[in-house]
DNA sequence: TGTACATCAGTGAACGCGCGTTCACTGATGTAC
DNA sequence: TGTACATCAGTGAACGCGCGTTCACTGATGTAC
């Protein structure tokens, strides 16, 4: 049952995929390698084919999702300008959606606690993710505190959306989101 | 081997103790009924003398860490008034040992995630603490948009710390704390 | 281009292990007289 | 207060289950001639 070249980095790309959403959506913990690859349209044996581990998935599965992230807002950046662009990326994290859609959300607050614990298994991994988005946040503000403003925006954009999500109720929800909103934008201004 | 009343009040709530400590270190999923019950010093049988499962311990156990912050804080509160009280709080929560103390530290962080994923299961619980939290917070603010405020400091305050725990480099926790002290204080001032 | 054979992506059974929970058992505590 | 017995906190073996990983096997692909 040998498969195509190409196959196999289909294959390998779609593992990564469904890891992601996965990951995001359940934890890394509480997904199995089966869920994996039963999303792949796969059996699990045939994992290892591919990753060394669990945990080398993980790790390029995390380096994914902040990829998608920030190439999504230098695009942004380049067609519209960075404050505007910024300002899209602020919307669009505190937004309902951002809450309930944890399998494409950003992988901080999917992850971060998970994270902290794994000692520096994944944080490498985060920290350049991190660094990345800061930079690219920095272009939205333009003035020499821009780095320590951007970092800020950033704690803001994490805090708000982990207490939206540890709460059930809509309205509390919907408070939360429009406070962390003026909080971010305040971090723009001047 | 049946146990005085008095000693199975004490092992009830050696066991919280031990669970509110290791869900926060581990994870909720990541930790055993057996590493709990070891901790309190007995064998993983005898817990669902005290417990109908691990959820429901588990409820309990986030109850209690949260009124563990809120009983301290309505002390400091009465003693160095609101003020002086929620700046502290600021600066014990934005410190290297709340980094590094997991086990003892904010419920929201460390388990925010998670129960933003258990459904409604915990959701319940993590509402009545945050709002408990939020409303000794209001104190320290002191004018009529100070809910909004108060909000806005939890979320600078859990942010900065997700941000924190989810990279290892020293000096870069560091940068992440002083930046968020900076804005959790302009949430004080005026 | 055609043939022979080595490679290896994917399958599914199996491994040792730890999980949450149940249960028969123990013996000290609590209670009814 | 003293005695007889029911209660039940804690023990440790056992349950069915799913985990990450390994492995013999398969057959189509890739390669050397």
């Amino acid at each position: 049952m040998r498969v195509t070249k190409e196959a196999k980095a289909y294959t390998n790309e779609k593992i990564i995929e469904e890891a992601s959403r996965l990951f995001r959506e359940k934890g890394i913990g509480a997904t199995s390698v089966t869920d994996i690859m039963v999303a792949a349209g796969l059996t699990h044996g045939g994992f290892y084919r591919h990753f060394k581990s669990k945990n080398d998935l993980a790790v390029t599965a995390i380096r994914k999702m902040f990829d998608a992230v920030i190439i999504a807002l230098e695009e942004d950046i380049a067609k519209n300008g960075a404050y505007q662009a910024v300002t899209d990326y602020i919307g669009r994290y505190l937004s309902m959606q951002h809450v309930a859609n944890l399998g494409k959300g950003c992988p901080i607050v999917a992850l971060g606690a998970e994270v902290g614990r794994g000692g520096e298994l994944y944080a490498d991994v985060m920290y350049e993710g991190e660094q990345k988005l800061i930079s690219l946040l920095v272009l939205g503000m333009g003035d020499s505190e821009g780095r320590k403003k951007a970092a800020g925006l950033l704690v803001i954009l994490v805090g708000t959306l982990v207490m939206a999500r540890s709460v059930s109720d809509k309205t509390l929800i919907d408070e939360i989101l429009s406070s962390g909103r003026k909080l971010a934008h305040g971090c723009l201004e001047k």
